[in-house]
RNA sequence: GCCGGGGUGGCCGAGCACGGUGAAGGCGCGGGCCUGCUAAGUCCGUCCCCGCAAGGGGGCCCGGGUUCAAAUCCCGGCCCCGGCACCA
């Protein structure tokens, strides 16, 4: 059974160095793999050999007795020290090949862009909807559509929103990352009220739906052994999002992908169990190692959060069809919430090592002059698969590794700083999104149609927010 | 918790007391032949790895051990079934 990109380095190592360099990552990686690959291959086909030998001699003893058996016994145990240490040195060889193979990213599929210009590390290829752009940052603005062939209609305003970070701490006074901070450190936060309810009812509007397609509901483990999160994840990646617990082999997950891929480890499937279609509900730590002092304030970047995830299990064939399904899935939650987003294609250099091509979803943050990454789809092909060893067996007896797909449907503290600025008003309150209120009416004391400001929001002669 | 039985290739299932030539056989599935078509019949294939191939190596829940040789014997672990006991 063949997984594509082990194939490609032994058939194919041009195309795997093509993939690195669109990358613009070392291709020295490959034509060491390729050494490792074929040392190992003869190392193994010696020890073969002699195990060959041995298993003859021993079905021999078995046949024969007195002299002839000793000398025969004898010859064997020689035989068995040689391959010992033939053995030891096809461990190390093994080790090393596979820390390797390991360390290779999956292909690049041929639709990804490359080269992209000095600062682009996506192509925008669809917006949606109406962005109100602050007067300040109107070129800014142009710099992320017109730069790009696109003409987005957008509504001016004279008046800068207030950031999703002010708002929350200051303006509603709903949200102290200052004592969060005190207590565990940066990037964590302590939520109140309105934004409490608003975070579960944005989880329950993603479940709903997301369950509605026929997705499968699943909370899956929070934490997952060495072993098996290292075959879900690369090991960069690991490093830079993984929290582990102590005197446990057990890892916090970074999303629910984890462990949902990791549900099926080790299975042969038939092909007609396939799709599979899950929707996952869980927290997502991530411990945010190389994001450096980026987004240091408020709730954008932080290290726990909720989100709900799609993941597909897929036949090869059909992965390209789900990866435009699944992208598709999350615009049609966050047209739902009404705001304004663009989707862009990673270039091949930004993209995550698992996968072979990847959309981001990305909100207009009014205050920011930005879009920003709300969601992220990958279609992994066979390179998580064939590391968990997820197959199916085909009609025709063939076996392959599946593809998976995985999908942010809503991640809540992204989504509700997207919400911050984008419904909010010259005054500070904060416009619930219609298509959520049926998931806060379940709460007495919930928002109803708007959360309004503790603190009253006016502007300076040049549109700038003064609080208070 | 105690006693007994058990975990074998996609499924069923033999082998294990007495370690030794290919893990038998069946079902299912794929392919060839046959046939007017279907069925039946028949042959080949159907765990993983190396090899263009011939062929070879490894695999019998997991991890150790004994042995020239382990599915089979020994030690440790996990899980399942039955009986008994106990019980929110």
């Amino acid at each position: 059974m063949s997984w594509s990109l082990l194939n490609a380095l032994r058939n194919n190592p041009d195309l795997v160095k093509d993939s690195l360099r669109k990358r613009r990552m070392d291709t020295g990686i490959v034509d060491k793999f390729i050494e490792l690959d074929s040392k190992w291959r003869s190392v193994k086909a010696e020890i073969d050999e002699l195990r060959h030998k041995h298993n003859v001699i021993s079905r021999e003893i078995s046949k024969v007795s007195g002299a002839e058996r000793e000398n025969k016994i004898k010859e064997a145990k020689e035989l068995l020290n040689e391959i010992q240490k033939k053995e030891e040195e096809l461990n190390t060889l093994e080790q090393e090949r596979e820390r390797v193979l390991r360390s290779i990213p999956n292909l690049v599929h041929e639709s990804v862009p490359y080269n992209c210009p000095e600062g682009v590390d996506s192509i925008p290829i669809r917006f949606y909807g109406t962005p109100r752009v602050w007067v300040g940052y109107i070129n800014d603005f142009k710099e992320q559509t017109e730069r790009f062939g696109f003409n987005i209609p957008y509504e001016t305003i004279d008046w800068k929103p207030v950031g999703h970070a002010d708002m929350l701490e200051i303006v509603l006074g709903m949200g102290d990352t200052l004592k969060a901070g005190e207590v565990a450190g940066s990037r964590f936060y302590y939520l109140f009220d309105d934004l409490v309810m608003l975070d579960m009812a944005l989880i329950a509007y993603a479940i709903d739906h997301m369950t509605k397609k026929g997705f499968r509901l699943v909370l899956p483990p929070y934490m997952l052994k060495y072993e098996v999160l290292s075959e879900v994840l690369d090991m960069e990646t690991f490093k830079d999002m993984v929290y582990k617990v102590e005197d446990e082999d057990l890892y916090l997950i970074g999303t629910a992908e984890h462990p949902i891929a990791a549900y099926l480890r080790r299975t042969e499937l038939l092909e007609d169990q396939l799709p599979l279609l899950f929707v996952g509900v869980s927290p997502s730590f991530r411990r945010e190692a190389s994001a450096g002092n980026r987004d240091m304030k408020g709730i954008f970047r932080v290290h726990q959060f909720h989100k709900v995830e799609q993941f597909v299990f897929s036949l090869p064939e059909d992965s390209w069809k789900w990866h435009e399904e699944l992208i598709k899935n999350a615009e049609e939650l966050w047209q739902g919430l009404g705001l304004p987003y663009r989707v862009v294609v990673l270039c091949a250099h930004d993209m995550g090592r698992c996968a072979a091509k990847q959309y981001d979803l990305e909100v207009w943050m009014p205050a920011q002059g930005k879009y920003r990454e709300m969601v992220s789809c990958s279609n992994c092909t066979d390179w998580q698969s064939a590391k968990l060893g997820v197959r199916v067996l085909r009609k025709d007896m063939r076996r392959e590794f599946v593809h998976t797909l995985n999908s942010t449907a809503i991640a809540s503290t992204r989504a509700i700083t997207a919400i911050l600025e984008n419904n909010q008003e010259p005054d500070g309150t904060v416009v619930v999104p219609k298509v959520l209120r049926k998931y806060l009416e379940i709460f007495s004391k919930g928002p109803v149609d708007a959360i309004y400001p503790k603190k009253r929001v006016s502007r300076d002669e040049k549109g700038n927010p003064i609080i208070g």
